[in-house]
DNA sequence: TACACTATACCGTCCAGCCGGTATAGTGAC
DNA sequence: GTCACTATACCGGCTGGACGGTATAGTGTA
């Protein structure tokens, strides 16, 4: 009998790692092959498991992409807690955060990001929501609402960047590279600016 | 026989008025459905065409797909112009236009991020090279390229919110009302603080 | 015995690309 | 001027493969 998908509906239970690797497979398809190739037969072979085994775990596709977003959105709400308690600030964590260092939120946002074009409603409003949640953060740091936006769409011009000028495998630019940190450091003396 | 695409090549002989409907008839299903949907049938259909006449003009997916990407590169050539030459000044300009106004220019790119996704190559490549000639232009315009840099995140964060955020139809938040250029106005006064 | 799968086969649908055909407009020979 | 021929601009049907999903029989572990 397959499972239940409701029994995932929370973080309630715990996961298998089948689940994970099926999950972890289905980003790695989307960000690196885009959302066409993220068949099912693809997915399950990638994670090392048939295609029976897959349905096991998630019933259809939607169920799959549904999975995903909830992944992605329970990891998003510890990343804010970072946010908000970093020791060099909101804005630098968030900014230096912003580049796909290949974390598994990185992951799970590219991916979602996929997902959002191929008009999946719920993408689109699970990335909406994390975007607010985000907003909130920095705006809660730097005071003025305008400045919060302004910041959190550099932030997104990174995200984006990174996402689809980057169809490489692995970290071909490594955050922590001397030029990137270098890049880093001058985007946010460029951003300072705008703190009063 | 069918048709040499080098003909199109360049913008030297006059294109046909069907090649451009069947270009704007892959925009459209890019744009509002996404990759998956934009189908060969489902152009041909669109631009009302049979599917052996889009095939006349376009002799496979790949030729539609390079098709799009050259006319996008067309378009970019004269928005540069218009950026450089802004009354207004570039960074004004830029910004304001980076809000998907439903131009030509505008469709085409968000249709082209979408193919980028795809993980096509030449998607990624042509938006690549028209990111280099913005961020030339601003860079001349504003002096200091770390500057240039912020300002052409803040523009890119703009497009790639209303260009995922917003799968909608038409002009649902059209770029001419009173709330959305207020905004624009706030944003630019913020972006101001970075210059001087 | 139940759970968590594997392996294989199959169905209906969709899609890219191909092919034969057609209608029209134009060109050169006589 | 008209006949033979060519080029352009399509139409619409077909095929082979892939995809989502279903079904079923079987395996190993606790």
């Amino acid at each position: 009998m397959p499972l239940d998908d409701s029994r995932y509906a929370g973080a309630v239970t715990t996961p298998s790692p089948t689940r994970d690797r099926l999950l972890d497979a289905f980003e790695a398809l989307l960000i690196e092959q885009g959302e066409k190739a993220a068949t099912l037969d693809a997915v399950a072979a990638r994670a090392g498991v048939s295609k029976g085994g897959l349905l096991y775990h998630f019933g259809s596709k939607d169920a799959l992409v549904d999975g995903q977003l909830a992944r992605m959105a329970a990891l998003a709400t510890t990343d804010v807690e970072n946010i908000r308690n970093a020791p060099a600030g909101p804005v630098d964590y968030l900014i230096r955060t912003s580049v796909n260092a290949g974390t598994p939120l990185d992951r799970a946002i590219i991916a979602a990001a996929c997902l959002a074009q191929g008009t999946h409603p719920s993408a689109n409003e699970a990335i909406a929501a994390m975007r607010a949640q985000w907003l909130a953060v920095i705006e809660e740091a730097v005071g003025d609402p305008d400045v919060a936006e302004a910041i959190l769409l550099v932030s997104d011009g990174l995200y984006y960047n990174s996402a689809l000028a980057n169809p490489m495998p692995a970290e071909a630019h490594d955050p922590h590279s001397p030029e990137s940190t270098q890049q880093m450091d001058r985007l946010l003396a460029v951003i300072a600016k705008l703190l009063k």
